[in-house]
DNA sequence: CAGAATCTAGTACGATCGTCCTAATCAGGG
DNA sequence: CCCTGATTAGGACGATCGTACTAGATTCTG
């Protein structure tokens, strides 16, 4: 079974999320997981790196297949209406402090061959196509619709940190406001 | 005099930015700075939270000075193009790796009363402000410019860990070109 | 120049870091 | 049953962490 792995994952990934990949040692994440450090080696052993890897690849995938099905399935404000519903769900509620497992990974202090990196950038790129696509399929120019994505994207990861520092969803709910304004005026809707 | 000081503020906002607060030890400040690591408890008697305050200040009010002069002096077209050109050469450039020192800070895990991310919190809202009034004096309806501005502050720092993720500015390029289509569109400017 | 105040060098301390190793436990097929 | 391979527990390892202390160097003041 793969359940002791999977508990690591998830252990990692709400660590990371509030206490940052270099702010978070083994002995928290094994101790959440239920299971000792030198466990993880065995799962893990490429070491923390590859953790990191398997937190983003996790989380990624998860948060990244919710997006595109909205995006598939929906005009282009519904969709990321449901983006900022999922970041606020996922990232921003909740008793623990606001932050991205995905961010904090990029963030790594020791990632000298960018392996870490390269995880979290394929993660970013993936929500950023799902949204572009979604607007070019509703008429948006291609241009114009993958600038947006990368605003959107951008925007939801700051957002999340500036909520973060002021211990309030205030930051997130003013960004959010904005790319609504902006989504109704890149597909031509009235907004007054 | 303080000299002393200055270096070892200015090297630990650097070395911050790089590798992040938590993955950031007073031995690395220290050498980066000239002098040994005791001697920061003589400058900064509140530990490494002090010192982090201390950059928060000194980088925060180094920016955001530059963004208010901008805001006050320019259109809002002009404003928001200066603050992404502040972003650029003073985050995103360079030959160390694209990153925020703030947006570091505001991550630390060992920041239990806040004080941290409350140093962070003022720089953001000091920026958001600055953006925001420059919007309300030429003619935007005070919430739109409010949100404006948070949207603004949030894909900057956010687009900044989108370029890093990816190793490349095409994320922060694309996340501005948005912005400025944005800007044309609340200050009512044609864009096609 | 003498005395006071400030700054700096260097290092010691306990704790914790990521990593790795060995022995005990477990599951399932002969 | 025993054997085999996978999983786990627990701790040891050197390195580094933030912190703190003492002694020496420097600067300022009168």
């Amino acid at each position: 079974m793969r359940g002791t792995r999977d508990r690591m994952v998830a252990a990692a990934a709400g660590l990371f999320r509030d206490q940052g990949f270099d702010g978070t040692g083994f002995r928290d994440i094994a101790e959440a997981a239920g299971t000792t450090p030198g466990v993880i080696y065995h799962h893990f052993p490429g070491g923390k790196t590859e953790l990191g890897v398997a937190v983003t690849d996790a989380v990624g995938h998860r948060i990244a297949a919710g997006v595109e099905a909205l995006c598939a399935a929906m005009p282009p404000r519904d969709a990321v209406t449901g983006l900022l519903d999922i970041v606020e769900r996922n990232l921003l509620m909740g008793d623990v402090r606001p932050g991205c497992p995905i961010v904090a990974i990029a963030m790594s202090s020791d990632d000298p061959d960018g392996t870490l990196r390269a995880a979290s950038d394929a993660f970013f790129t993936r929500v950023r196509n799902a949204v572009s696509e979604c607007l070019v399929r509703h008429g948006v120019d291609r241009t114009d619709a993958e600038s947006f994505a990368a605003l959107a994207v951008s925007a939801c990861e700051g957002a999340i940190i500036l909520s973060r520092a002021r211990s309030d969803s205030e930051p997130f709910n003013a960004t959010r406001a904005a790319l609504m304004r902006n989504i109704d005026h890149l597909t031509g809707r009235e907004t007054r």
